[in-house]
DNA sequence: CAAACCAATTTGGTAAACCAGTTTAAGAAG
DNA sequence: CTTCTTAAACTGGTTTACCAAATTGGTTTG
């Protein structure tokens, strides 16, 4: 996982372009699954840029399935045909940088998917880590402190008792991203930690009964304030 | 995102076991947000791997928002407090390799997601966009050949159309894992692929004249197959 | 004529060397 | 003793050089 997922640097720029070529030499060579490209080193100075970026390109292709490289072998393009090769490396392009908006947007639906998968699916073991993020939580706001990070924690206990791994990465990948963005805007005050406190303990209730449809009710009225947050926001 | 969201090498082991020992680096030395890390020479001598292994676990952590990097400064561990930087290096270290259940899961509930924002903001681009595709597929399949690029990219329009770029980014990183499994399973034949037309028509439709609860419904019946092949799989 | 072998070249991967800022600390001046 | 100067050591990032595996083309052998 080496990758980043989305490069935020200048560098950003000179590494669209050169996956750009790249699309533009395998439809001018109309390569197809499985046939070989040039080497790194042809292609770096085939496009005029070092090695390191091409491998960097080559890379972020690599992540998203439309190349494989084999050690000592070569890069090959992957088995997807022409079409959906262009149709991706074009939306890879146009691809934005991710807003708060968004990012908010997709939590609230990752979340209420993982409350249900998890009401239904949860083991003890789950149910218990669950409890005790949540007892963490209560006890830091009772304390007066500050409770973002346990506040999370228990949010992530659910999406892994979910027992959905794709949705958990997902749920690890914008978590901090969230994070930094409610400190930075105070989304969350103290009031409503507390008020936070027994909407927790709902959700956990009916996690624990395994009643997945209260457990989404009960997520969606802890996201309240979230979800209008989310849909007020000026555009 | 340079990192490739996970590692399937055998590599991963062995960064898995650095970024665990920087845990216990962190949790032994008390670091707090803001403190420096040992510079990577010194962590790779510490742990008597090379300075590249170091270099590819900071950078995962980096993705996750754990740590940050300044350069020819140091490395850092971010704004976030103890209890959330173990609570989520271990939910990273414990992350399963997606197996196909779930990644089909999660594409169902990304797209009854992506078709109704879809619905309620696509601009006239979209809309054509979104049409071209659904053309291409037609004509593939009229011809009898095999559609499953033109499928894709009809699916990946109407998530571009929703104007969510994190939901986006994700469709985008699933869609090649499913492609792969689509075809080695074969999932879809050939008459499946003729009733996919209306079926696509449909969704159209609906995104067309702004009906978001249409549109879901919509593509609800073009996933029933799918859903039935998510859940009735073997565990 | 075909198959098997071999050496040489090419490949992606990796470790070492290098670079340009930053930090640190020692030393000189006040 | 304090403060400013300065140079040396250290940092993450980048380029370069090297490596072992694998492909390739030619040659030999049955």
């Amino acid at each position: 996982m080496t990758t980043e997922i989305l490069p935020k640097n200048e560098n950003d720029s000179i590494q669209k372009e050169i996956i750009s070529k790249i699309r533009d030499y395998i439809n001018f060579k109309n390569l197809e699954p499985g046939d070989k490209l040039p080497s790194e080193r042809k292609l770096s100075e085939k496009f005029e840029v070092s090695r390191g970026n091409v491998r960097e390109a080559i890379q972020t292709l690599e992540f998203y399935g439309l190349l494989y490289s084999k050690p000592q072998s070569g890069t090959f393009v992957a088995d997807i045909g022409p079409v959906a090769m262009n149709g991706m490396i074009n939306d890879i392009l146009r691809l934005e940088e991710p807003d708060f908006k968004t990012l908010v947007e997709t939590r609230i639906l990752l979340e209420l998917k993982t409350v249900r998968l998890a009401a239904l699916r949860r083991t003890e073991e789950d149910l218990k880590e669950i409890e005790e993020a949540l007892e963490a939580y209560s006890e830091k706001v009772m304390q007066g402190e500050d409770a973002v990070q346990e506040d999370l924690l228990f949010h992530l206990a659910i999406a892994k008792a979910s027992g959905n791994s794709t949705i958990n990465t997902f749920m690890l990948t914008i978590t901090p991203e969230i994070i930094t963005n409610f400190t930075k805007y105070h989304v969350c005050d103290k009031n409503v930690a507390f008020t936070g406190i027994q909407e927790h303990r709902d959700v956990y209730e009916a996690i624990k009964n395994k009643d997945p449809q209260l457990a989404k009710e009960k997520m969606k009225v802890h996201f309240k304030m979230l979800y209008q947050y989310c849909y007020n926001i000026k555009d």
